[in-house]
DNA sequence: ACCAAAATGTAGCACAGGCTACAAATTGGA
DNA sequence: TCCAATTTGTAGCCTGTGCTACATTTTGGT
């Protein structure tokens, strides 16, 4: 044995500077995990209904409805939606983008937890949480993977 | 064709209940994270080095030293942690089991995204964010994925 | 033994995202 | 038409998690 370990079963820990920049990853995913199920939400509701009321989009998220409107203010903010009062919520040209690449992204994280075994209702749970701290890299191989075994 | 659906490519939303469902867990899953990937950073620092500091904690997870004294302080209300000043964090026993419980499935999940093919540095990034929205039906499904392709 | 550097702790600020309570506007049914 | 129910908006509170600045304590090298 060439190196010396302690243990094979416990993996030395990463550098300093490499863990600090793992858990910042996660810090920054976490940050705009909130603003992507708010679009893709509404992107939904727009497709389905033809509209996204601030009320509708609070029942579906099991928030409050000062909640939903306070967080709508950010998605305006942040260039994501427009709304006029009493007619609703809707999406910017990069609002629509990130819905779409959200929504892309969601469903492939579910297939992949389901063709790996996972029950359909788990994955759609677990899913909604994973979904925003999956990587392009881990994107482009989960299609792979599932393109394999068609 | 038996069923009468709009587009194949889009299924149909949720019900509201369940949506809603899915939220509320992901957003309880994010609020007991950041104090799982403490417990188990002070578990590894306790099992590489004999003790936690603070300012090791800190560095690591790349935050002001005074915010992880700070969520120190939280991990000791809730009966995670214990600290002696200028010698350390400790873990309760409740805190070295959630310790060893969140490794494990940290592991379980570093090791299922590079079975389906994610590269490893990837793979460690995604698994710090993923991890904490795991469920238990889901570790047992990636744990069965891994045993039968050794 | 002493003092400077490091570590630790405290105080106070900002912001996000929950909540409830209340106010105002709109809508639709009688 | 008009009023009550619904929807929307606002205000103010709390907690969590960052930060900086400053104070205190401990430690270690001379
Ligand atoms: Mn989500
Ligand atoms: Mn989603
Ligand atoms: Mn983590
Ligand atoms: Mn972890």
């Amino acid at each position: 044995m060439a190196t010396k370990s302690k243990d094979l079963a416990t993996p030395a820990m990463p550098t300093e500077a490499a863990q600090a920049q793992r858990f910042e990853k996660a810090r920054s995913a976490q940050s705009t995990a909130l603003l992507e199920d708010y679009v893709e939400l509404i992107s939904d509701l727009l497709a389905s209904s033809g509209e996204a009321r601030p009320t509708d989009v609070a029942r579906r998220l099991g928030v409050a409805h000062a909640t939903a409107i306070k967080t709508i203010a950010r998605l305006k903010r942040e260039g994501l939606a427009t709304s006029r009062p009493y007619r609703g919520v809707f999406l910017t040209e990069a609002g629509k983008a990130l819905a779409d690449r959200v929504r892309l992204r969601h469903r492939l994280v579910v297939d992949l937890l389901m063709a790996v075994g996972v029950p359909a209702d788990s994955a759609e749970v677990d899913a909604e949480g994973i979904e925003h701290h999956v990587s392009d890299a881990a994107l482009a191989a989960f299609r792979d993977f599932l393109a394999q075994r068609g």
